[in-house]
DNA sequence: ATTTTATTAAACATTTTTGTTCAACAATTT
DNA sequence: AAATTGTTGAACAAAAATGTTTAATAAAAT
């Protein structure tokens, strides 16, 4: 009968996070999640026995995190234009707590998008037909004119507001920015990101 | 003296480069890539030495795959409007031939970003500052209006185009599209992101 | 016909990574 | 003071992956 400390189990899931976010499953090693941790590999072991176990409880965590944000946001049922800015909004917060993640999304995507497509969030997400009813109704009411669906308007938006996080290094070294200067431009970048889907979607 | 076969390894490049853009450095099998090559593992070794050796052979020609294109692209001098569309068209040609590209790119600037950020072709990489030159034009002669620079018109492009390549496993899976349907998808979409980025820009 | 060339399968050594076991040790709790 | 709890390091076993060697072979070139 093992006896556990629940603040070692989130130590050791927050490293485990961070490791896979920018390795995947596979690049990922046990060794450098304990150490990012800061306890033994032994202990890993003995809070999940095995790397697929921690792996899962990462991706569901770290999927179900802006899942649920995302749901929360549409039960608010305001207009399309509100609803972009706080979707654009959402995508930046959660982004700037878990820089790591659309990379991780992507890289399982590739490596094995049945781990993601089986997951009970994704399974019963609603976004895009959300969306194609704001569409609607912004047309009718004359506020927005372009012929777009739901689906593509949300892959613009998750274009737009993941891309900078995904190639990060490349705008740091193109620039020599700093880290500093980083955060200033992404968040120059959301005022951006923002006229921009709402221009796009005119005519 | 080893005696070669270009043919053979042509084979195994390509092989690679699908496994490579599939799962990353260290994601990737030599199994898996000699089994899809169609040869032996003897015969991968016999061709590269290493698999970092095939990785990075694999690395440059990606990439460099794309910057070159790119280049003759921005040669040819003609207007913002132009420029943009063709750019477009040269990404979703891309990115059709090699679909598994922009995953791969962000996956090894997470895992070793200075792999890339080393590169020849990226280092003289001036793309943003051809878009700046661009805007600047354009806006004087009163063409577009909106305040946005190169830098970020460029990364809206390959966010844009790049999105449904990477999350391409969610759009097949939820609208249980066959691949006939999701090549539809992407060919309609492309009209859709040429007209969302060229209103995007305007005020 | 013989040599050269490209290839393979099989066996093997090496390295890397994962997972297990266990004795020891502080810090709490009883 | 004794027992319990959470932890560690070290040693170890097992698995997975990489890289090497070699003898054999079929096809092509001489």
């Amino acid at each position: 009968m093992p006896k556990l400390n629940p603040q070692t189990k989130e130590k050791i899931l927050s490293a485990a996070e961070i490791v896979f976010h920018e390795n995947g499953l596979k690049g990922a090693r046990t060794t450098s999640i304990a150490q990012k941790a800061g306890v033994s590999r032994t202990m890993l072991h003995y809070y999940y026995r095995t790397k697929e176990e921690l792996f899962y409880e990462v991706l569901e965590s770290s999927f179900g995190f802006f899942l649920n944000k995302a749901r929360k946001l549409f039960q608010a049922e305001e207009g399309l234009k509100a609803t972009i800015e706080q979707i654009v909004d959402l995508l930046y917060d959660v982004l700037t707590e878990k820089p790591g993640l659309s990379t991780f999304i992507v890289n399982i995507l590739s490596e094995s998008p049945e781990l993601i497509i089986n997951l009970p969030p994704f399974q019963e997400e609603q976004i895009p037909t959300r969306f194609d009813k704001l569409l609607d109704e912004a047309r009718q009411s004359g506020e927005i004119q372009a012929d777009i669906s739901g689906e593509n308007l949300l892959l613009n938006i998750y274009g737009l507001c993941a891309v900078p996080y995904m190639v990060t290094p490349l705008i740091k070294f193109k620039e020599s920015r700093t880290e500093a200067e980083m955060n200033t431009f992404l968040n120059d970048r959301k005022r951006v990101v923002k006229a921009f889907i709402w221009n796009g979607i005119q005519y």
